[in-house]
DNA sequence: TATGAATGAGTATTCATTCAT
DNA sequence: AATGAATGAATACTCATTCAT
């Protein structure tokens, strides 16, 4: 209809703004919706349409995935981050820990997400090949997380820490599964079995 | 398949020989295909059409259900009879405990399906009713389960039974979606993870 | 299940008592649901199997024609009756006309009932045969009772009286549809108007 | 039937068009089969797939609610084009009112999809929304016609001229449905009838 | 006479994906 | 690079009707 006046992007800047925004909305969609959440609704709230998303992601769940890798990698940065801080505040380690935990367990919707891709990678073995490389990596770096936790509370692990990753993932999104969606303000019974399971497993005391 | 001898049925017997069949052909396509198996292929594999199962099952999930439920009771079943022969038998206890939770672990097709209902329920708030009151049911059995055994091994539970019982669960339908479709044969390393965990709940050493 | 001890109907009484219980449970449901009632529900609601309504009535639309051919013919009686004591009673042949039309058009439902027949009379030609029949007794009959209204209050036709029946009927009908369910107690202005059409078809002022 | 001389369409050209022959052969289905025509059928004729259908309108009913406001629309044009002639003409306005209302009562088939778009309404709250909409629409330029109508021919009305209306269309639903498929030729009863009651309505006299 | 299990063809609607422009 | 119209196959579910018992 009218003739867009624009500041001139590069092909490339102009690419990567609509990749981007082609994201923001699968997150937003995501987590209004669920994983079924459909292609013409992401592309929708982008701004743009089904074949515009088609030429970033060659299906929709590489786009889902792509939003899960994100999601994971700033988790894993976060996760560092406070085992930093940790050290040096008030509290000590053992706040820290359970901060730790809680953001882990928060995520109900990313829970979610993981899960549907998951039982989409069952289905699909050529979607599986990626899924798996990013669970992998995910997995080896909580796994790497976890060690170095338990040097920093001198406790002893009693299996490999990638192991124990993969239960507390595991097990988060056992219960993400699981969850009624509750009133707000309520305080989510699972994050506290959680934090017990991880105590035992580190073999501290409960609190 | 196999010609039925037609030894002159019953109007009831007949009938619950359809729905038989109808539950069977779910359990196979559900083995199959997982929960996305459709009316079409399970009334077919059951040799009727879809209004017969529909005669039989208010919903296709509803019948899926019935087939979980089936199954969970006569899992319960199963660890009882477990607990009770432990107890005179050799290895005692400990073996006992692991057998149990192989049986606990083993059923990853079951798994399978209870997550996805479980997702289901998340979405049709009338289906939900349905399901947590099988899941309660399920949970509040298994927790008592779980005191049994705590009992017999001398453990004090650090937390309620059926919070242990929930994570149980958790950690099952976790480690479920986690796994690629092996070989068979192959031993599942969730099994030993779970054995951890349980132990460590019940502050047993580790064997 | 339990064998039922009954007084001992004959063949005949027993045939009759279940016709009747389907045609009642037909009335039933066609009040709550309209013409689209299901078998099922009509014969749930007797207390009898759909087979067993199909003993008693060829087809579903020849059972709903049944219940309306006698809501026809009371409607007529009941005419009949107004049109014989409003002549020694008070208020008049005008009172009474008032009365007669309010009878005609009150009973949305049946208006309803009468449409959807009709239209499957269009689609069915078999069922048609029946259709007309009942329609054309009907009309005639109402026809009689207008030529009689029209001596009582010394009117003159100014059409044959079949076709103003015809138009009566057809404009019940038509404002019937045209009505959205309203609240229980407003009155209804299609009957107003019914009647403004009838005072001038027979030439009469309004009131 | 015919070759389209592909002449390069825009993409808002052949959006446009693929929406027309949409339309076309809803028209073309309803009129052979009435409303309950199938989605099937109509994208079919139209030579599309259901899911093009869909893109173009949210539900059948709405498709069909399409052509009826289209024709709806031409109605009332062809009677306004009708009172503004019969003016300059020869025979008069009598011979024009005549001329108005067989095209109001010409329509058998327009007027049964009206009918079942108006039984869908009462089914369809959301649907009604959409309905009474049009309807309110159509009959308030109807009743402005029937005014100035009135004032062309010197009449007195006896009655809001909105009613008058709403009495014209209910007649003519009404008479539509009790019509039998009639041999060609034969002049349709109803169209005089119509004529009548319209007369009386404005209290002119008969012809 | 009444049963009720089973039929089978039907329905509207949804969806990820493709491809000519 | 982005469009968006169109695909086509799949989905759960409904219903009047039949028929062996």
């Amino acid at each position: 209809m009218e003739k867009p006046v624009r500041t001139r992007l590069t092909r490339g800047e102009s690419q990567a703004q609509t990749r981007l925004r082609l994201l923001e909305a699968a997150r937003h969609e995501v987590a209004r919706q669920g994983a079924s959440a459909s292609v013409r609704d992401i592309a929708e709230t982008a701004g743009f349409t089904q074949g515009a998303l088609y030429a970033h992601f060659d299906s929709k769940e590489l786009l889902l995935l792509e939003i899960l890798r994100e999601h994971m990698s700033s988790e894993i940065e976060a996760l560092e981050t406070l085992l930093i801080t940790s050290r040096e505040q008030a509290g000590g380690i053992r706040a820290a820990l359970n901060l730790w935990l809680d953001a882990l367990n928060s995520d109900e919707d990313w829970a979610l997400l993981a899960v549907e891709l998951q039982m989409h990678a069952r289905r699909d073995a050529s979607f599986a090949h990626h899924y798996d490389q990013l669970f992998d990596g995910h997995n080896q770096a909580l796994g790497k997380l976890v060690e170095r936790l338990a040097i920093e509370v001198g406790a002893t692990l009693s299996m490999p820490a990638r192991d124990i990753a993969a239960i507390l993932t595991a097990l988060a999104h056992g219960m993400a599964i699981q969850r009624r969606p509750t009133k707000r303000g309520t305080p989510d019974p699972a994050g506290s079995m959680i934090k017990v399971v991880l105590n035992r497993l580190l073999e501290l005391p409960d609190e």
